[in-house]
DNA sequence: TAGATTGTTAATCGATTAACAATC
DNA sequence: TAGATTGTTAATCGATTAACAATC
């Protein structure tokens, strides 16, 4: 399997993992497709489908081993490792970020931060790490072969901010603003937005 | 057409609406079916395709009046309205939700936010809504027949929040933490995880 | 053994895309 | 008219699901 995963599979394994990294916290050591089904909504067979794709990995009659599996998963979609990404703005929203276990429990360090308030640079953030000031953003960003970047600023700045990143060599990123962002075909834009998924989930309420 | 829409469909209908709002607050009137598919990275067909299911409502040649287009869309919907949530967590990542405009640019308003701490009990937050304590949860839920909660607590206390909203009523779910939650099959939860988005748009990055 | 759960098949359904006539 | 973009067809591909033998 040299083959590139559909965006499909590539999505559901990395829910799994999700679901893995819990359930090991939670002290479980097996796990079945049904359990996996009952907290992300993918169908099970669709589960033991996208495993066996790459493997056997589970037993019959017993599940998958919870360790065996994660590490498997990891390995399909090359994400073992720990991966860098800068954070730019460290208001509430980006000191939010940077406290939350999330990234960190899945091996995503916060390397740099920035933000625009000379007042908050040189300050430490909850993870650690010191606030610079956005114009050492580029340097710091290329030093540390940054390719991942998260947007905690308004709107307004949204732009500039993606600007300055991509301009640097960031290639992935997480837009937590309402805005639109411009950026050339190369670059991945994830934008979070609570709202629009709140009104799809409102529909199948109301319907 | 009375008949339910897919999840696929209703998932793309409410981006859309993301870009026109966006688009129309950058003083556009028109947009075609293309400019929507690079911002979404959805195919242009495919966005032309769902919207002619329900309707003539683009100019050939021209494109889609933004105005009509998102009326037609919140109609397709049915979330036209104003849609009252209960957010439980007054911290850092709460006040940054409740600040944020992503919300109310939808019609979606914050009208209950609850708080153990009682140093923050009867404080107001950025969007003018007075912190309650935990415990007046079920009255007030009940009282403004809120079904949607939003949880912005850390992942030890998810689990009691969820099941203090699922037992006032709530039916959907927007989950910050990474916990997994467990709840009665008729609620949905929406799990936010920038973590698991991040690993999986990494892998395309690589690969 | 008895019960549980995987791995896999086969069938169906919806998503995706290219292409292009219609028409603004 | 010339250029642009919609609406729609037709064809393909991947997702989804039920069912069940294999086997722990």
């Amino acid at each position: 399997m040299s083959d590139r995963l559909t965006v499909g599979v590539a999505a559901r394994l990395s829910r799994y993992l999700q679901v893995l990294t819990q359930s090991k916290k939670m002290g479980k050591e097996r796990i079945s497709s049904q359990e996996i089904s009952d907290y992300t909504n993918i169908n099970a067979t669709q589960i033991r489908r996208d495993l066996s794709a790459f493997g056997k990995f589970g037993k019959r009659g017993v599940g998958y081993g919870i360790d065996s599996l994660l590490a498997e998963i990891r390995g399909i979609l090359r994400t073992q490792g720990q991966h860098n990404v800068a954070l730019v703005g460290a208001g509430r929203l980006g000191q939010a970020i940077a406290g939350s276990p999330i990234f960190a429990e899945h091996g995503i360090n916060i390397a740099a931060v920035f933000d625009n308030d000379p007042a908050k640079v040189g300050r430490s953030l909850d993870g650690g790490v010191e606030i610079s000031d956005f114009t050492r953003l580029s340097t710091l960003v290329r030093e540390k072969n940054i390719i991942v970047g998260v947007l905690a600023v308004p709107a307004t700045n949204a732009q500039v901010v993606a600007n300055e990143l991509v301009g640097s060599g960031v290639k992935i990123l997480f837009n937590y603003s309402e805005a639109l962002l411009d950026v050339p075909s190369d670059v991945a834009v994830h934008t979070s937005n609570p709202a629009v998924e709140l009104l799809h989930a409102l529909y199948f309420h109301l319907a």
